[in-house]
DNA sequence: GTTGAGCGTT
């Protein structure tokens, strides 16, 4: 029972949702079933993560078989300390379909009979309830500077931040004492990135050498104009010949 | 090795 949401909605039909917030960024759904399944019968323990960094977003949602026992849980995990935060567990408002539920209580989704007359009309709700709040994953603000930063990156582009991981299984001990390998593969990624091509300059805006930056910019000011490019080299710190770092004879590996 | 209001995936 390690591998919560790890193989999507296992089969909750008349399961009840519990939100835990308030969890640390290293509790894992595994840190909580034990807590959980203590009060009764835990269907399933899912953590909302990000998508690139694959990080928990700190909080979880836990669904118990019985409407009682998730009741019970609240009531005894609620403001429990956890991991040294105190949780708060209570019932979920809305499903994983983006739908309002009652008392946690998730309503399964429907078959793939969408025709399902009088079960709701499209279109509708979903962005109701989404509207108290503009800022829907707008966690935090800490994290927004480089969210938005990394979102601009990787804008359509990242796709497969899954697959990195789907080569090699998780290990149990994934607890919180190895919890840290997210911050090696996010800068990981991000430095062969870097070094991939070398120089890719697919904007011409881009292709502005070095010696474009305003520090050094001012030194080709209009006044200076009457050196000649090579003699302003030539007076400038000389630029590492471009070979050197194997740009153009760049032999793969 | 970070952050801290909130509502979710194969």
């Amino acid at each position: 029972m390690s591998h919560f949401g790890r193989s999507g909605p296992p089969d909750i039909r008349d399961t009840f949702s519990l939100l835990v917030l308030n969890i640390t960024f290293r509790t894992t759904a595994d840190d909580l079933f034990p807590l959980f399944d203590k009060y009764g019968k835990v269907v399933d323990i899912f953590i909302p993560r990000d998508r690139r960094t694959g990080d928990s977003r700190g909080f979880a949602f836990v669904r118990y078989k019985y409407a009682e026992e998730a009741q019970r849980a609240v009531e005894k995990l609620d403001g429990r300390n956890v991991d040294g935060r105190d949780i708060m567990v209570q019932f979920a408002k809305y499903g994983p379909n983006a739908e309002p539920i009652q008392k946690g209580r998730v309503v399964e989704t429907f078959p793939k009979t969408k025709g399902r007359p009088g079960s709701r009309s499209p279109g509708r709700n979903r962005d109701d309830y989404r509207g108290r709040a503009s800022s829907r994953r707008s966690r935090s603000r800490s994290r927004d500077r480089y969210d938005r930063h990394d979102r601009d990156r990787y804008r359509g582009r990242e796709r497969d931040y899954r697959h990195r991981s789907g080569s090699h299984s998780l290990s149990p001990d994934y607890s919180r004492g190895h919890g840290r390998s997210r911050y090696d593969e996010d800068r990981r990624r991000s430095r062969s990135r870097s070094r991939s091509l070398g120089r890719r300059s697919p904007s011409p805006h881009m292709s502005k050498s070095p010696d474009e930056s305003p520090g050094r910019r001012r030194e080709r000011s209009p006044a200076s104009k009457s050196i000649s490019p090579r003699g302003r080299r030539a007076d400038s710190r000389s630029p590492p010949p471009c070979n050197s770092d194997g740009v153009f004879f760049s032999s793969n590996n």
